[in-house]
DNA sequence: TATGATTGTGGGAATTAGTGGGAATTAGTG
DNA sequence: CACTAATTCCCACTAATTCCCACAATCATA
């Protein structure tokens, strides 16, 4: 299970570095084997272990191609969807259309979300956890039965 | 299971390159027996190993061709299918027809899409991407119940 | 505070992949 | 049967990717 943020770079070659706390993990989940996607809802990428990925293309397998809906989805996550194996020096490359898609500068985000990583620009970030946690104190958030609970 | 899209040169004789990390897999499923035609519902093509377009070719013949509109489909998918094997430096060729109906120029996207690929001109593949990806946040898309089930 | 080890970053060099085009082979046509 | 056109095969060049090493920054320990 991964959690925390870290602050990492960007480098010239399109390159993160993946912080070393998380390595042993994912040796041992995945041999370093990811797969990267757009999120559909953030401007942000989503980063896998190969297992987990591979359950949710199976979801995404038993959707009609028929239904334009549907099909559309399967386009954008399996079309995006980016095999990034984490080579030698614990680096993984990060292709231009996700870049584009979750804006990446020079300083990216990764955030640890349990079974998978979120990949920000840092600023967007920044502004996601601002406009977040107004709306959680504001008492914007609709309280479903899943989130009543949940005690903290 | 093919995923992620590569953005690749239809070349002056009507060529495109596979890209090698897919050549493995499809030696091992057909051998480079591919067959290609047109898709339906956009102005794209579906490249399918043999075996997996043949599962399809069974569908399509169960259909009833005193059915008017079972009979077009059968004539749009079957009419346009087209062999295509690998040759031995990994390009496969696409034919006159197929070329019109998706609009190729020079720069053509495949996108790997599980059991087949896609492909796409380079800018409709853009626009395709920009329109699904805006669908989906403007919450256009009608949840169904396979969609909740989807859990990212 | 100094020292050593570890982690993250940058970039050179070797390898590989993709593209273009010439030459040989095959197929089609008169 | 010969000629032309199209297709396939093959080689070479260029560009991108991967590997590798070295430096710098950070953290922990003495």
């Amino acid at each position: 299970m991964f959690r925390g943020t870290s602050v990492i770079t960007l480098d010239s070659k399109n390159r993160i570095t993946v912080p070393t706390k998380y390595r042993d993990e994912l040796f041992a989940d995945c041999q370093g084997k990811m797969v990267c996607t757009v999120d559909i809802q953030h401007s942000c990428l989503l980063l896998y272990p190969l297992p987990e990925w591979e359950e949710i293309e199976l979801k995404l397998c038993s959707l009609s191609s028929m239904n334009p809906q549907e099909r559309l989805l399967q386009q954008v996550l399996l079309g995006n969807a980016s095999d990034c194996d984490i080579d030698k020096s614990g680096r993984l490359l990060i292709n231009g259309p996700l870049r584009q898609h979750a804006n990446l500068e020079k300083s990216v985000m990764l955030v640890g979300q349990l079974k998978k990583f979120e990949i920000w620009s840092e600023s967007a970030w920044q502004a996601q956890m601002q406009k977040g946690i107004s709306q959680i104190q504001s008492g914007e958030i609709e309280l479903t039965e899943r989130l009543l609970d949940l005690s903290l």
